[in-house]
DNA sequence: GATTGGCACTCAGGAAGTCCGAGTGCCAAT
DNA sequence: ATTGGCACTCGGACTTCCTGAGTGCCAATC
């Protein structure tokens, strides 16, 4: 009961502080909510609270801010999902459903996602690993320049140019597209170096050196390049804030343009699909340390093809920002899977 | 005379203002650039200037900043455009020489634009229309899914998936992608329009919703979205300005979310390989009344075949960002016209 | 006529000082 | 365990003051 209340205290401090950005102290606390309690009362529970580190003073005599350990603790104990409205709910779902290709439905669940959270977007590119070719294609553009491209059965095309030492004749082009496709088409991608033991020893001698630039191109985009993109979105969220921003925008925004960067935020969470929360220090990267990602991953069936999250500073709304976050990733599954 | 020292006046104020973001001073400048006169002189200069609307005081008693004209004029005649160092160029060749693949010359071009100009990069996709399409390939995913590849012969691929209504056999898919693949094989993509004038009618009745739809997809993918694409990069450099942000940042970040406006901020600039300066409310692009931008046009063998520029702050420094932008115009054309 | 030194005037922005009230911790009483 | 009372703290808002860079104008000079 006791703790209960302490508990309750903590909830309070953070919904307003995450509302109001401003440092809530005993006096507001009691009177925005109906906590039965004085003020005094409430005192001795942010003494406690502050002695278990969960929320901190920014200086004497000002209110209380939750520490990362304060929102942990909120986020894991505290919050309830809000469901979505069904308006919002049919709005995500008829504006996912209008894309024509799978980059425009990135493009528009990114979109999406930022405009409902107002935080900064990230959507990555589902894996190819769990999914088959349903295509290779080897072109030549010009004659020592040749294109490989791949084709998922996820509607995914990933393409690689090679450019060769030696011209190419067209013809041992053509043999090779034609007998590529034989080994690898339909096949999962996990398969494909497998698939392609010995393939280039059944080439002529004198071609064998492109064909070993082709199929290690190939081997390339079915494995390492396999989920490698992750697109952003609403970076300008992070202006909106009033100017109190307790996090450098440059450092974020520079961060934010590495890919490598964004697939580490993303990639810890494709664990399960379970919605995952990094706050603060607990995401180790350089520049981030104030801000928070949620994130989970999305389904194509029912396998797990990737993830999805939004970035936004430790004081974001976690309740509905997991909420949208998990709603998002449900329908982009649906999109992908149905039909 | 009287009239080369009042430009000179004028420069050496956007020189020093480009540099320190302060107002400039009689004093300051005579002191700075050794002009050969009094401050007094200078004030009447200053005066002179003003009147015809070059500068512009922010507040009595303060020194004079330059007005959007201001620039135009330092632009037009006054700036000369500071040749890169060798190893600038060096480094600028090395590092797009590593590309893998379109999409990779691209990122490595924005990225790269953005880190020489320290501004917010911008690189439009090569247009199709002035190339040839290398192949056409008509793939199912599912039954009722289909997705057609359009390759261009600059190494460019475009896809866009299809839904159908009634599933669709695989023999007429394969049908479809052979034949349409000879009508518009190795033909430029401003052509393919006429080409397919008749292809539906030539398949039995029954196709021809399917072979329609195909149809459909093949033209817009050739003409429609021929160059809608442009990469950004380097947003973090709006950030990089002390404070003193004469613009306002999340307008800005939110212009450039929109791929329609920057399209249309390249747009404008293909018109020649000249470099096009874009000057404040030159430019009529809701949020962007305080940016400049410095755009030209890209070569692939000697067609254009899109814009690449920077957006930046009105007060940039026009002379090299003017240089930079040139110069990785040409590497890029290089780039994508050699081998 | 262009240039210059002199001079009075302006005013943004920093420094210093004052004040207020929200907020705290502690303690004795309930 | 809770509460009212009380003394204490101190950031931020508000004022005031001051300074110095900068201006425009004018009469003198080249």
């Amino acid at each position: 009961m006791l703790e209960d209340r302490r508990l309750a205290v903590l909830r309070a401090i953070v919904d307003d502080y995450v509302s109001t950005q401003e440092p809530v102290g005993s006096k507001a606390l009691v009177e925005r909510h109906n906590l039965g309690v004085s003020p005094a009362t409430i005192r001795n529970d942010m003494a406690a609270l502050e002695d278990e580190g969960y929320i901190t003073q920014p200086h004497t005599s000002a209110g209380r801010v939750p520490t990362d350990l304060g929102y942990r603790m909120f986020v894991d104990q505290l919050s309830t999902v809000k469901p979505l409205t069904s308006a919002e709910r049919r709005a995500i779902q008829s504006f996912l459903e209008d894309a024509v290709d799978l980059d425009d439905v990135m493009a528009r669940t990114v979109r999406l996602l930022s405009q409902v959270t107002r935080e900064v977007a990230l959507v990555q590119y589902p894996t190819l690993s769990r999914s088959s070719v349903r295509h290779v294609e080897v072109v030549s553009l010009s004659t020592t320049r040749i294109l490989v491209v791949l084709i998922a059965d996820t509607g995914r095309v990933d393409q690689r140019m090679l450019d060769t030492a030696a011209p190419i004749d067209e013809t041992i082009v053509a043999d090779v597209r034609a007998r590529i496709a034989l080994v690898i088409g339909g096949r999962r991608f996990i398969e494909v170096p497998d698939l392609l033991v010995g393939f280039v020893e059944s080439f002529d001698i004198h071609d064998r050196a492109f064909v070993t630039a082709v199929a290690a191109i190939v081997m390339e985009l079915a494995v390492e390049k396999s989920d490698q993109r992750v697109m952003i979105g609403g970076t300008a969220n992070l202006t909106r804030r009033g100017d109190g921003l307790p996090m450098n925008l440059q450092s974020v925004l520079e961060a934010l343009e590495e890919q490598v960067v964004l697939l580490k935020l993303l990639g810890e969470a494709t664990a399960g699909d379970a919605i995952m929360v990094r706050i603060g220090q607990e995401n180790s990267i350089q520049g981030m340390e104030a801000t928070s990602v949620v994130s989970t991953g999305y389904a194509r069936g029912d396998e797990l093809v990737a993830s999805l999250g939004v970035v936004g500073p430790t004081h974001m709304d976690y309740a509905s920002n997991m909420a949208s976050v998990h709603a998002v990733a449900q329908y982009l599954g649906r999109i992908l899977s149905d039909q």
